[in-house]
DNA sequence: GTGACAGAACTGTGATCACAAACCGGATGA
DNA sequence: TCATCCGGTTTGTGATCACAGTTCTGTCAC
């Protein structure tokens, strides 16, 4: 069918799927900020149908919010709502890294601390966006030694719903240091401490977070 | 637009959505079984656009395979996957359940009281699509009472995945006696002990899944 | 200036269609 | 007996369309 040549070319729904998706993780799109089925099938040369099916995806994983009358926009998520996804963050994510940790050789811990050493140099550059989808990939890369596909797609579909706020906080607060927690993470798995592993995941996922909801 | 009249008649991708999800996640279908748009469509009389939105859904949300050739069926999950929901349903409903406990009156008791009855009444009629129906409709009362949405969104997910795993376990062992672990999670309630209701929603929660996976 | 209101423009919904790829059957061959 | 191939059939994909509800806009009345 239509997988084209069932993997080098994807599908126009997957290929849709996938750019709103990626943008919307990354922040690159407002919270409350709207978007039209003719819209995205203008902006990716498709039309309503793979748009359409995108959305739907997107809407059921919780990336955008769906109106009472149809309309597709991102979520505004209320103070309650992103505490409970931090707490979800912090119970998924420490449990990854503690799979993670009797599996950390030192090739990992080493493209972890590149990837932080990006984080440096993309925080001096006030970029937003940047700073966003460095910080995920240094969460994603420890996590995917834990080898636990279903909860690192869970902890990715969190991700994806605070991903618009996640904007918006890192918008304002004009940080110059690369975090602080990454470094206590770094450390934790050089030395196989499990309980400072968790702390430190703990902290780093729920502190940003929480400047938010002030 | 078109949830008609917005709320009381809704659009013909969302009924068929809740009518396939209510069946996977109930165990009416069994693993591997596979489905059609147009099989879909003619069953609840719509064309293949609303059905394939509702195939979407479910399959962004892990209840139903798609196939690299885009066919779609029910997943046959492997052994490495079923630990992996269990631990995540461990982690997530533990979590509930003790967020719900400084909320959970004595009429949230007597209400789970009463659906443990129930769910002994339908094991004596060998009824696994009922036992599955009416244990998760035990677990989401007591989750309900955690207000926490996102939290409780993702457990039904995992649900979600495991439901057609789910009836060919119950459909296999034939038991006859009520969940143990139920008696122990309403003891809990009701003394307001914490570790001991967190050790008995683990139990509940792993027992079934472990023998699934030997 | 501010409100309501009518019409235009826009938007999601769902049906239908052409198309190509995948699947399934039996026949053919070794 | 089994693998292979070849056709017909089934399937998902994506474009297009009519329709109805929503939202926006500009006008008019007060």
């Amino acid at each position: 069918m239509n997988p084209r040549l069932t993997e080098a070319f994807p599908a126009a729904h997957e290929r849709v799927y996938r750019a709103l998706r990626t943008r919307i993780m990354h922040g690159e799109i407002a919270p409350g900020a709207s978007l039209t089925l003719r819209g995205i099938g203008r902006e990716y040369d498709v039309s309503m149908t793979p748009a359409r099916e995108a959305v739907r995806r997107l809407v059921a994983e919780g990336a955008l919010f769906l109106s009472s009358s149809g309309r597709v926009s991102t979520p505004e998520l209320s103070n309650e709502r992103i505490e409970e996804l931090a707490a979800l963050r912090a119970l998924l994510e420490v449990e990854l890294a503690s799979r993670a940790l009797p599996r950390a050789h030192m090739a990992l811990i080493d493209r972890l601390q590149s990837i932080n050493h990006t984080i440096g140099e993309v925080v001096v550059n006030r970029d937003a966006v940047g700073y966003i989808r460095t910080n995920l990939e240094f969460h994603r890369t420890l996590y995917l030694r834990a080898q636990a596909p279903a909860m690192l797609a869970i902890a990715e579909t969190v991700w994806l719903q605070l991903g618009p706020t996640m904007r918006a906080l890192y918008g304002r607060l004009k940080r110059t240091d690369p975090p602080h927690y990454h470094k206590l993470i770094i450390a934790a798995l050089k030395s196989g401490d499990e309980p400072g592993l968790r702390l430190a995941v703990r902290s780093d996922v729920t502190q940003g977070l929480r400047l938010l909801t002030t």
